[in-house]
DNA sequence: AATAAATGAGTGAGTACTCACAATATATTA
DNA sequence: TAATATATTGTGAGTACTCACTCATTTATT
């Protein structure tokens, strides 16, 4: 390898393609202005990723990966179930507030057409370790034994997002929101 | 008036749209395709719509408005609180899974960033009947009192959703979902 | 010296929209 | 009622433009 690629670059090139998506939508937002804003030739995009469609796919492994992080650095696994749940709640909460645009481009990958399987099977693979910890719920009997895992989960998601929705367009109602919003998840799921 | 626009070409136009939109996402389905689904000429589709954003920010309405009605249509008002969510929930299911197209396409238009403000309100117009339940609800003391009324309302929505994607994804438990789908969202809503 | 990255003008495929002309529904007249 | 005038829709080839991607050349690293 006579001359590395450069990590720097590459980033800069997710930064630009994430702040120009999240201000314009996927498709208009051309290469020739992602590559400006991340202050390379637009040919340099295309040796860092072979289409724009790859680059799409990369930028929203990224995503999830950061997300996944947030919400499990720290994880107290000691703790009881309740606490574990709280923890993943306000990280997801906290991630989404301070990370506008990366939640705004998530949303509108997840609904496109371009993600691969693999790459979805990939952007959901930091999350097993969240997964195992409902599992390990159920069997405990903490919550409510009729409700299927994915509905929890995925309720929690759906919950997680609403909750930062309307935190951030009503910063001021930020904790009522938060306490709320996992107050309602946590009555939901138990007995 | 010499010669009348046509209700059903416009309709046709719309539907093949919904159809195209679906399948490719909203970029990636041009004009020319959609008037030729529609079984129009191209100049046709820009008689009634002076521009694909138009045609787009239109069939978001379209939509919203089906779902209104769906939701609305035989609306227990006598009935107590629990039985008139139930009604909003079931037909809310019913019609996420019986028009799988205009769900997908609805959720591409939602974070897409050609729909106007002015999309966006007419687009929740039709569901005030549901808000004034909520707010009504609230006021007999039948949800917690420590909840927002947006937050209770996103909520539902956020969870029919849920509710739906499972069913569509696993259609064998179709009956399941939506029992313990309305019950964790009653459970967490009330006290 | 050898190899690969970096550059950016150029290319070709595709697309939203136009426009001159044809077809047809309504209004008017005889 | 039939004939005619009028206005608007319907048509689709053409236009102007955008954009993802290439490639010959230059630059940097090993």
């Amino acid at each position: 390898m006579a001359r590395p690629k450069s990590g720097d670059k590459r980033n800069a090139i997710l930064d630009a393609a994430t702040r120009l998506f999240a201000e314009r939508g996927l498709t208009a937002a051309p290469t020739s202005d992602i590559s400006q804003v991340a202050g390379v030739a637009e040919g340099t995009l295309f040796t860092y990723f072979k289409t724009k469609d790859d680059l799409i796919n990369a930028l929203y492994r990224e995503i999830k990966l950061e997300l996944a992080d947030a919400m499990m650095s720290d994880f107290p696994r000691k703790k009881n179930v309740r606490i574990r749940l709280r923890h993943v709640w306000d990280r997801y909460v906290n991630w989404g507030i301070a990370n506008a645009k990366q939640r705004k481009v998530l949303a509108q990958l997840t609904v496109s057409e371009v993600l691969t399987k693999e790459s979805r099977n990939a952007g959901s693979a930091p999350f097993v370790e969240f997964q195992i910890m409902i599992r390990d719920a159920i069997q405990r009997r903490v919550f409510r034994s009729d409700l299927p895992v994915e509905l929890i989960s995925k309720s929690l998601a759906a919950l997680v997002e609403t909750t930062i929705d309307l935190t951030v367009s009503n910063p001021s109602k930020a904790k009522q929101y938060r306490d709320s919003g996992f107050q309602m998840f946590w009555s939901g799921v138990t007995k």
